[in-house]
DNA sequence: GCGTAACCCTACGCACGAGTAGGTATGCTC
DNA sequence: GAGCATACCTACTCGTGCGTAGGGTTACGC
């Protein structure tokens, strides 16, 4: 009929990208199983089938956005931290690009963090991802307590660097919240919390439970 | 016909309590939309028209559920930290107790933390009773704090508070997923870092990031 | 012993949303 | 310009699960 279709044709990995944008956003919003496959569609400017054709089912779909935007957040932390920085600040640039990160796609955090967890299929995927960040938290803390000398058990170290991981991601949290803060500055504050803790153990001040 | 039913006739506050431990349970393991009513129902060993007709709606019965949850924390948490009591020994009695509630009812704390998140009609609910966690954590470091003669901004306040209260969270979490940790164990890990770090903010000893 | 209220059931209606069948148009290759 | 792959659509099927209609039975007051 007209010769200028109403909507143009784009090559698959153009249209990729924009579905899950789409998907991210309104999973964000509405959670795995409230999201429709219809609104997304709708949303990335596309019909349902195109979806299925591209990127597989619901699930599939998640899992997806997951990926992308799990590795988006660790790409831009570890390009961040060097590992040859001192673990003050190496943790302080971690701190910066993790909040940095947040900041800017909190479509994509809240996709990660709220969603993901809790949902049986998804929380192994996140608690993958996770357990790389600890890992990495872990091994900068025990990297800085042997240039000290000291040594504790692997256990605590994993403790403790999954209560800084938590703290971060609570703080994000609180980040994707309010619009109006400042990521760097909420870096700041975490550094203020976490790391004047961490150079204490590091230099073997640790506090006991009272005898009672 | 037979004179002895198949179930017995219960009055509505026991079947209600046997309802919400059933439903704590399945959405627990499930999450909210994955969870269906009929076994919520049958697991309460109850039909569904019951359900419907003492708790509500899903939604109305897993807003039950959160408060029933949620009061319960916070009960037991209030309980054991005393206003009366030295800031160091507050957090630890309030952590124990946390961490201690968590140990024994992994069902409610998942339904609390990994459910209600990200589902937008509970997000809000659980973001009270975080709330008032974080104003009870910020409230003993500012009383704290004043007894030093110190004093910093409320919002600083609030988002060490809010680390603090996330870390524990993550901890908690932590926890939930390693049946053969002792609660009070990790309460004492969460000691090392979160008041080793805080006792140094108290003393005005802050970090300050590099210029570059 | 008789009404009435509380307790409890089986069996459905109905909406919503995942996934698909089957077909059309556009551009690229030879 | 015939053939073919790719991009794209409308319009369905069908399962699942929330919520309810309508009715039965036990206890308790009087």
């Amino acid at each position: 009929m007209s010769s200028v279709p109403a909507f143009k044709r784009l090559p698959r990995a153009v249209r990729e990208q924009q579905m899950l944008d789409a998907a991210v956003k309104v999973f964000s919003r509405r959670g795995f199983h409230a999201a429709s496959m219809d609104e997304i569609a709708e949303d990335a400017g596309i019909s349902k089938p195109m979806v299925y054709a591209y990127l597989g089912t619901k699930e599939e779909l998640f899992v997806a956005c997951l990926h992308r935007e799990g590795t988006r957040m660790m790409q831009a932390i570890a390009g961040a931290a060097a590992p040859d920085l001192a673990a003050d600040e190496r943790l302080w640039r971690g701190l910066k690009a993790f909040f940095g990160f947040v900041g800017a796609h909190r479509d994509g955090w809240a996709v990660l963090y709220r969603q993901a967890r809790g949902e049986q299929p998804f929380a192994g995927e996140l608690a993958t991802m996770r357990a790389r960040l600890v890992e990495v938290v872990a091994g900068m803390l025990d990297h800085a307590l042997r240039a000290e000398g000291r040594e504790i058990a692997a256990i605590d170290l994993e403790v403790v660097a999954y209560a800084l991981v938590g703290a971060s991601e609570s703080l994000a949290d609180w980040l994707a919240d309010h619009p109006e803060a400042e990521p760097e500055k909420t870096a700041t504050r975490m550094m203020n919390v976490a790391w004047l803790g961490a150079a204490q153990l590091l230099h073997g001040v640790t506090w006991r439970p009272p005898a009672d």
